[in-house]
DNA sequence: ACTACGCCCCTTTTT
DNA sequence: GGGGCGTAGT
């Protein structure tokens, strides 16, 4: 039984009556242990598997508390837990109900606002600069994060300056949302907001017993008032104030702070034994986090005996001597790689450390950052993917038109207007099935009329046959009616596949995925004369393809095309293949664990980051910051900084919490 | 009106 | 290396 090797604290938050617990649980102190244990306790007093919803930070984390608990429970137990992340769950519970949608990443949803924000002018009101969409889109989505019911009053309240556009904003906002509807589109709060709405309007009647929650200290009030929506008869909530590091995202450490006045039957238990980091870290990194207000007393307990050398301070003249010189030590330790992290505060620290342990030649791992998911032949594939699933997706309609010569944005966007309009608000399906009674109206430009380009008529005789008779025929250009063509050769062709991994393959074969490919192919291989390397083309095309199939592997482990599509849009920090050191930022090392830790570029503006620690957290959030990395070391830390940049241009001071941790540094 | 292309900017943290 | 913006070209 997983609960008989908990110590006593462990023991008896795991096993605490129904009600509502909050378990504060310091580094390293076996939290997860005890979440598993309060499971295998709940299924054990006879808790129906289903009505378990355990709500992780990642989605990783889930899985990897389900495994442990699938060794001592029948896996068909185990698979009827509820465990992800909010989202993830939230998205789960909305497409069991029936809700369609398609879930979008923010960089796509910033470009759906772009074009909003884009139409419309401000100058006429007043000479300030008006925010960016992309700072609109996260102004917003923090609004909706922290709560938030009436944006223009909230934004007024906020912003003084910016307070003559309050009207304009709230305008785009609100076309934003109509705009989400028409395309069926949602973003990662849609997915909570409508999860929140529906269980309050009785539309999903999901009850749970009980309600995990892990990292409760990184929740924010949408989702504290989602977990409160499922009104669940008990919580679980597991946290550490000193960890919350999330507030940029709206989290809200009060929520933490605020437990007991929240929840009349409210419980505390302190988990204060760490088994993780040696006494010497441990005394370091509690002897800053001690100058932030305490919000619950805590008595940490070293759980761990023995010898360990102490934290060292490195100090460097220059930025990439200080990654050298890393890489250096890294390469001199007797620990393996796996166990060996580099964190920093800013991910721009990441390649230099990547560069230098490479010159080395020491393997390196870094979260997903980029390059995979976000390269274009990935991008492409996934919009094709994501075309069969939503027809109404207008963006994945551009991605892909335009790798048709002559289609950018403005002609792509006609075509899918009047395909929407043959097949009720679905282009896919006006593409497929024209509906004969549909009316199509098009707004001609003026040029046509003007007869600059008088080839109407020769246009349309140019127009493959597939395309040829479809009632949108005589709007379309040679390369709208190509692109058309090719797009309904693949829609036929993958008309009734339900299995991701054969779709996938059927994808990357078709005829309009190796146009896509050729085109990438051929705008890398463009060399500074602007003549074409044909072997480099080759090389790149074989890469590409190379790279598709290795995410058509990746679609083997999904049922279908839909639950595949679900995983790419929701899976958090995709695949950090391979094994080496890891680089991570201290956001993606939460909950992680290391032999040895390298704590870099604690400079002073640098970490703390001072244009952040002016924002939601402040310096205390930067303090929260700096605790958490140094606690994922067990037996090693260093911590290092340089006083000059590359050029010599900046020179820096030496991070504040260096100070505070008890380090004399010497004066120049 | 729209697309293609070259040049200059910068780069916080995550589901 | 990507995105924003001005310019040339269809």
């Amino acid at each position: 039984m997983p609960l008989s090797h908990l110590n006593p604290e462990q023991f008896a938050a795991a096993s605490a009556p129904f009600g509502h617990n909050l378990i504060i649980a310091s580094a390293g102190t076996g939290k997860t242990s005890t979440i598993v244990a309060r499971i295998a306790h709940l299924l054990s007093s006879g808790v129906e598997a289903s009505k378990i919803l355990l709500l992780t930070f990642t989605n990783k984390a889930a899985a990897e508390m389900l495994s442990r608990l699938a060794k001592k429970f029948d896996k068909s137990v185990i698979s009827r837990v509820s465990a992800g992340t909010f989202h993830a769950t939230a998205y789960a519970l909305l497409r069991a109900n029936g809700f369609d949608i398609t879930l979008k990443q923010p960089s796509e949803l910033k470009l759906l606002l772009k074009s909003i924000v884009g139409q419309r002018k401000f100058h006429h009101i007043s000479d300030i600069g008006a925010f960016s969409a992309a700072y609109l889109y996260e102004l917003y989505s923090f609004f909706q994060n922290t709560g938030g019911d009436d944006f223009e009053e909230w934004f007024r309240s906020k912003n003084s300056e910016q307070s003559v556009y309050s009207a304009i904003y709230a305008d785009i906002l609100r076309e934003f949302e109509e705009e989400k509807k028409r395309f069926g589109y949602a973003d990662f709060n849609d997915l909570l907001l409508y999860l929140k709405r529906a269980l309050k309007e009785g539309d999903i009647a999901q009850e749970f017993t009980e309600i995990l929650v892990d990292e409760y200290q990184d929740t924010n009030l949408l989702q504290s008032s989602l977990i409160d929506a499922f009104g669940a008869k008990s919580l679980f909530c597991v946290g550490d104030y000193d960890q919350s590091i999330y507030a940029f995202n709206g989290a809200d450490i009060s929520i933490i702070g605020s437990f007991k006045e929240r929840y009349k039957d409210a419980k505390i238990y302190a988990l204060n034994t760490n088994y993780r980091s040696s006494q010497s870290i441990l005394k370091l990194a509690n002897r800053v986090i001690a100058i932030n207000p305490r919000l619950y007393e805590k008595e940490l307990k070293v759980g761990r005996e023995g010898a360990f050398s102490q934290p060292r301070l490195l100090v460097y003249d220059d930025l990439f001597a200080q990654y050298k010189g890393i890489a250096q030590i890294i390469s001199s330790l007797k620990v393996p790689s796996d166990e060996i992290a580099v964190i920093f505060r800013n991910n721009s620290s990441a390649d230099g450390v990547e560069i230098a342990l490479k010159e080395l030649g020491i393997a390196s791992k870094r979260k997903g950052s980029g390059s995979f998911f976000e390269s274009r032949e990935i991008k492409a594939l996934i919009s094709l993917v994501s075309l069969l699933l939503n027809g109404k997706d207008i963006m994945a309609f551009i991605d892909v038109a335009q790798y048709f010569k002559g289609l950018g944005e403005a002609k792509s966007k006609q075509i899918f207007e009047l395909l929407s309009q043959c097949g009720a608000g679905d282009a896919i399906a006006g593409l497929l099935r024209p509906d004969p009674k549909a009316t199509i109206t098009h707004k001609r430009r003026k040029n046509y009329e003007l007869g600059l380009f008088d080839d109407e008529l020769s246009v349309s005789e140019n127009l493959p046959a597939s395309i040829k008779n479809h009632k949108i025929a005589s709007f379309l250009s040679t390369e709208g009616g190509e692109f058309l063509s090719d797009l309904l050769y693949f829609l036929k062709a993958l008309k009734g596949v339900k299995d991701a991994s054969a779709c996938l393959g059927l994808i990357i074969a078709s005829p309009i995925y190796e146009k896509i490919a050729t085109a990438i192919a051929h705008k890398k291989s463009i060399r500074k004369d602007k003549s074409i390397d044909e072997s480099q083309k080759e090389l790149t095309k074989e890469r590409i393809i190379h790279r598709a199939r290795s995410l058509e592997s990746i679609a083997k482990n999904y049922k279908d095309l839909s639950a595949f599509y679900n995983f790419l849009s929701l899976s958090d920090s995709q695949m950090s293949a391979g094994s080496g050191v890891s680089l991570l930022s201290v956001h993606a090392s939460k909950g992680l664990e290391f032999e040895a830790v390298f704590v870099i570029d604690l400079a002073q503006n640098r970490f703390p980051n001072i244009r952040l620690s002016s924002g939601a957290g402040g310096i205390e959030e930067e303090r929260r910051l700096f605790y958490v990395a140094v606690t994922r070391a067990k037996n090693e830390l260093f911590l290092s900084y340089a006083k000059y940049d590359k050029n010599g241009k900046i020179s820096y001071e030496p991070s504040q919490f260096l100070k505070e941790a008890g380090f004399k540094i010497e004066k120049e």
